[in-house]
DNA sequence: ATAATGACGTCGG
DNA sequence: TCCGACGCCATTA
């Protein structure tokens, strides 16, 4: 179930908050967000901009356009593909915005 | 060791 | 709602 492990193992030199963080983000559900405080408080270490960089460099493995800015707006950069899968998940958009009061993933339960 | 950077966050105008 | 400034944290120059 659910092995996100990128594969660091003992391979590459990956940071170990990276682990945590994706753990997280291939936890959220379908149709569901989280923000990018959200996850790295729930990580339980650094902040944001930690996470920002995870997703940057191994976000690859996990469903990172379910994981956007506090103000519902997805990562920088790649707003039209974000929007595009978030669309596909069934996320409650409005505008260009994902509406966090509605989509804001609990973060407990898989 | 200091400065700059980045898929961020919050506040003030 | 949009924009700018400051703060946060780890990596890199």
């Amino acid at each position: 179930m659910c092995g996100v492990s990128v594969g660091r193992g003992s391979s590459e030199d990956v940071p170990p908050y990276v682990d945590g963080v994706l753990e997280i983000v291939d936890r959220i559900p379908m149709g569901k967000v989280l923000s990018y405080g959200d996850v790295a408080e729930l990580a339980g270490h650094g902040g944001a901009r930690l996470v920002g960089r995870v997703m940057a460099i191994w976000g690859g493995a996990v469903p990172w356009w379910r994981v956007v800015r506090a103000d519902g707006r997805p990562a920088t950069g790649h707003e039209q593909e974000a929007l595009k899968r978030l669309r596909s998940d069934g996320a409650p958009l409005r505008a260009d915005r994902v509406d966090m009061r509605a989509a804001r993933w609990d973060g407990r339960r898989s």
